[in-house]
DNA sequence: CCCTGATTCGC
DNA sequence: GCGAATCAGG
């Protein structure tokens, strides 16, 4: 299984969700948590960090307004607005557009559902790759190296 | 024991 | 670059 930016975007976003590497890897399919927390180290967003450029230090943004754009764009015109994550609301895509450590970087800002971090379109890409399997409840760990346990007879 | 991420290291 | 094995912690 290779990392297409598909992959990568969604392991991002979803790193940055807060998902752990097991998580995150088991909604990819085909990669171990391993594999995700590989390919995030290497790309350099280990720690958690903020998404948002190392800014050094806003000049203290005033903006006590949360006035965030209700836009209702389509998925094919996405990229126009630049929800930045600042201007980003509870109840919009934080879908990840550009480099998170670029000026360019943005969100979605498509209308969310309440609770979903993604619109519609974004949802779709984070979640359908593969649905079949969501319970944790058999993890992946039968490994059980059977203890090499002989009697010295 | 279950899990977490972090690092190393052979491929 | 990739990820399993391993490490170190909760």
């Amino acid at each position: 299984m290779a990392w297409t930016e598909e992959r990568v975007e969604v392991l991002k976003t979803l790193w940055s969700e807060g998902l752990s590497a097991s998580q995150i890897a088991g909604r990819l399919g085909g990669v171990t948590r391993n594999a995700v927390i590989g390919k995030v180290h290497r790309l350099g967003l280990s720690g958690r960090a903020a998404p948002a450029a190392p800014k050094p230090m806003a000049p203290k943004e005033p903006a006590p307004e949360p006035k965030v754009r209700t836009v209702s764009m389509d998925p094919a015109t996405f990229g126009e607005g630049r929800m930045t994550v600042s201007t980003i609301g509870t109840n919009q895509c934080k879908w990840p557009i550009g480099d998170p450590a670029s000026e360019e970087f943005h969100f979605c800002g498509q209308g969310a559902a309440s609770g979903k971090p993604y619109c519609a379109y974004h949802s779709s890409l984070a979640f359908q790759p593969n649905s079949a399997r969501r319970e944790r409840v058999r993890t992946k760990a039968p490994a059980a190296i059977a203890a090499p346990k002989r009697a010295y007879n």
